[in-house]
DNA sequence: GTCTGTGAAGCTCTTCACAGCG
DNA sequence: CGCTGTGAAGAGCTTCACAGAC
């Protein structure tokens, strides 16, 4: 293993998910002519603390001018190659649902710099359709058409049921992560990655949370 | 403020989203019968450490069998206690575009104990309409709907524009905590909670990784 | 004075590793 | 033996607080 280049490896995850945020804000701010934005404007925007705000842009060793703060239209455009949306990136999504739908017919991912260039699913009466614009293709065709698009992610919102075969297989045609809607555990390889949306987990957490307080009402 | 019960504030919330993937797969494993699991086992199935399962078991204090190890359906059992989820839970969601219709006919969250009773939307074209059997209101109806079905979590879906104030106001009436899916921060008094859900972002932490990698390879 | 960038402290979550039980 | 529960160590993230720039 190569000794890690001290640049890159600085960038935790937490604050990858920050910067998206970040991003979205510098873009709103840079369609409203602001050029300069201090670390405290920002991060009231963007509900962080100047200080998270700051070591989050240093980390990838981001200057801004001291006097007037950050230039935001640079650091946006910063952020999109560090997280790597300066293009457009072609994404696939196996599993024609209800979810996978709305997904479908989402227009938040365009502005956000990807494309769902390819849909699949096991229903024979899916396939062959053409849901919000994509032909659905039929699982048999994963492996050539992933390959063929040089898809790199993939977006599950299918059943649970043969879900790691897909990701198995998608992983030999080329995907290096997925965006897993799906409530199964799934395993890849060390240099892929999963990321997981649990919805009924999400609201599980706001009921515990909820009911913890109302506890603590009694307790008190 | 009182002094806080040992007992309740142990459980992180890192845990607590744990626990709904235990207790999905304890349900699962109790209908097939199984009526004891080992640390180790139920582990490897949702993806966690051995250590770490027990130690989230352990936050509240739920006591394994040595020999034989969890039992499944008590456990199952517990955790719903735990978060809430024992009894079914009314929830309301706020604008009925794809993502919002997608959710009215997801299945999974009446699985979960989840009912989505109300559904709201600025749009007039659509308040009075029926979305997956409920009838849709519009936001002028907000306070008394939720207040008479004694809503407390909230589920958004709609335009970013105005929802701080359809926050304000369905706390309100009585709302303790949201699921948020619009890409906008909110804010809560202190006794309330907001879950962010931002699809888009988590892409973009996909295509950092993938992207970080890459980069790496070359490094090396 | 105000602001950034950053050591250092503080805090939280995870993992280790082992005592104690069966 | 193997397993649970848990102190203790470790790793990672956040906040503090201040030097230095303006």
């Amino acid at each position: 293993m190569a000794p890690t280049n001290k640049k890159d490896q600085k960038v935790s995850l937490h604050t990858v998910e920050r910067l998206s945020a970040y991003r979205r804000k510098l873009e709103e701010l840079g369609l409203d002519e602001v050029e300069y934005i201090h670390s405290h404007e920002l991060a009231a925007l963007v509900g962080v603390t100047p200080a998270q705000l700051r070591r989050d842009l240093a980390s990838f060793g981001s200057y801004g001018n001291i006097s007037r703060g950050y230039d935001v239209r640079r650091m946006s455009r910063t952020i999109s190659q560090i997280i790597g949306t300066d293009r457009i990136q072609n994404v696939a999504l196996v599993g024609v649902g209800d979810l996978g739908r709305a997904l479908l017919s989402y227009r938040g991912f365009e502005e956000r710099g990807f494309h769902i260039t390819a849909v699949f699913d096991v229903d024979p009466d899916k396939v062959g359709r053409v849901f919000a614009g994509r032909r659905c293709y039929g699982l048999d065709k994963l492996e050539t058409v992933l390959s063929d698009l040089q898809i790199r992610i993939l977006i599950l919102t299918a059943r649970p049921e043969g879900l790691q075969d897909v990701v198995d297989r998608g992983i030999r045609a080329g995907v290096r992560s997925f965006l897993n809607f799906v409530p199964k555990s799934l395993s890849v390889p060390e240099d892929c990655f999963v990321e997981n949306i649990d919805i009924s987990a999400k609201l599980e957490k706001l009921s515990f949370l909820s009911r913890k307080k109302a506890q603590m009402e009694v307790n008190a």
